[in-house]
DNA sequence: ACAGACGGAATGAACATTCATTCTACAAAA
DNA sequence: TTTTGTAGAATGAATGTTCATTCCGTCTGT
C-alpha cells in the first residue's frame, strides 16, 4: 500500500462518514421497526460500526433518535419551503406544499416513515400538544398551511372548518398514499400524484356552486 | 373427568372478566406505546393478575396481540356496516361508511390506534399486500368502500384516480383529524364532523363544472 | 380433599451502556 | 527514510438491567 497521494479517496477512509452511516442506519431500521424494536447492535451491524463507537457520537439511544428527527424534519421543512412564492394564488401555493410532501416521502421514504412514527409516539404527541397550546415555538417556523388557510378563509377561498380539520384535509390522504407506496402497494406517477393534489384542493376549498 | 354439566366454554367458568381486563390493558398500553414498548409486565399490572396468568389464557404475546387485532378489526368492520344500505345513493353510503370510521374512532380511541399501529407495523404491511396481490382473503370481507368506488367510477360521479389515491382521499383525513382528537388536540362535535365529511365527498366525487 | 386457577418469584435470553484494550494516523526523533 | 511516541478513534467483551416465559406453592370453589 502506498502512502503518499491518497487524496482521492474520499469514501471509507476519511474518518467523518462514520456518523453519518450511523444516522443512516438508524432511520431505516426504525423506521421499519420502530424505537423499541430496533436494538443498538442491530444499529451498529447496518452501520458497520462496532457497538461502543455509536456512544462516542451521540450520548445515548433517545439522544440519536431525537437528534434524527430533528435534523430530518428540518430537511422536510426546506423541501416544502424551496421555490415556495408568496406571491402565487392561495391554490398554487397549496399545490405547491402538499406537492413538497409528496416529494419528501418519494425521494426520503425512510426519513418520511421515521418522521411520522416520530410523530404519533408519545414523545411526539406531547410535543405537538405543547407547541398547540404554549405556541413557544422554538425554531419558530411552522408549517405555512395554516397561514394560507387562515388567509384563503378571510377571502372566501377555503372552506369554513377548523384548522386542524383543514390540515387533516391536505395532508392525510398524501400521508396516507406516500406510505402504501412506501410499502410498495402502489405506484406513484406524476399523473396520479397531480390528480390527487386536485382532489385535496377539491377537499378544501370553498364551493363555487357546484353540485 | 366428570360427566355431569358439560361444560362447552372451559376458560369462561372461572371469574369472568379476567380475560377481558387482559385485553384491555394490552389495547390500552399497546395503542400508546406500540408493541415492544409494553412489557408483559405492566399488562399484567394494568390488567390487575399476575403476569404468569396471562399466558393461561394466551399462548403469548404474539398471540395475544394478533387475537386483539382481529377482534377489534372485525367490530371495526361492523360499525361501518350497521346500518348500511344499499339501496342508498353512492354519495349517501359513502357519507355513512366515512362515518362510521369516525364514530368508531370517538367511541374507541384505543382499539382505534391500536389498529392503525398494526396496519403500520411490518406484520401488518405484509398482510396488506399479501390481500392485495393474492386476493386469497381469509374473512372475505373486504371494505364495501372499494365497491362503492369502482360502481361510482363507472358512473361517472367519482373521480377517474387509481383506487388506492381514492381510499387515501376518503380515509387519510378521518384518520388524521380521529388521532388528533384522541391526542387532545382538537375536540370533534357533530358540525365538525358533517363538514369535514362533506369535504371528504368533495375530494372524491366528480367535479361537476365548480370552479 | 381435589382440580384447576392464580400470583409472582425464578430463569435465561436480549438489551443498552461502559470500559479496558487495540488500532490508526501522524509527527518528532534518529 | 525509518523508527518510535502519542492522542484520539474504534472496538467488542463485560456489566447490569429488563424482558418474555416458565414454574411452583397457594388459594378457591366444589
Amino acid at each position: 500500500m502506498n502512502i503518499h497521494s491518497t487524496k482521492a479517496t474520499p469514501i471509507q477512509v476519511n474518518p467523518i462518514g462514520k456518523r453519518e452511516h450511523i444516522i443512516d442506519a438508524t432511520i431505516k431500521l426504525i423506521s421499519e421497526y420502530g424505537f423499541h424494536g430496533t436494538p443498538i447492535s442491530l444499529i451498529a451491524q447496518e452501520a458497520g460500526v462496532g457497538a461502543g463507537t455509536i456512544y462516542r457520537y451521540f450520548k445515548d439511544k433517545d439522544t440519536l433518535v431525537l437528534e434524527i428527527f430533528k435534523q430530518a424534519n428540518n430537511a422536510f421543512k426546506e423541501t416544502l419551503l424551496h421555490g415556495y412564492d408568496a406571491n402565487q394564488t392561495i391554490r398554487d401555493r397549496f399545490l405547491h406544499l402538499c406537492r413538497g410532501i409528496f416529494q419528501y416521502g418519494i425521494q426520503n421514504p425512510y426519513e418520511f416513515k421515521f418522521i411520522e412514527q416520530f410523530y404519533n409516539s408519545p414523545y411526539g404527541t406531547t410535543l405537538r400538544r405543547e407547541k398547540l397550546f404554549c405556541n413557544c415555538g422554538d425554531t419558530g417556523q411552522e408549517l405555512p398551511l395554516e397561514q394560507l388557510f387562515a388567509f384563503g378563509q378571510a377571502q372566501q377561498i377555503i372552506k369554513k372548518l377548523p384548522l386542524a380539520a383543514l390540515i387533516a384535509l391536505a395532508i392525510g390522504p398524501i400521508v396516507f398514499l406516500v406510505k402504501d407506496s412506501i410499502a410498495g402497494l402502489i405506484q406513484l406517477d406524476e399523473t396520479t400524484i397531480n390528480s390527487t393534489l386536485a382532489a385535496c384542493w377539491d377537499a378544501v376549498k370553498q364551493d363555487t356552486g357546484g353540485r
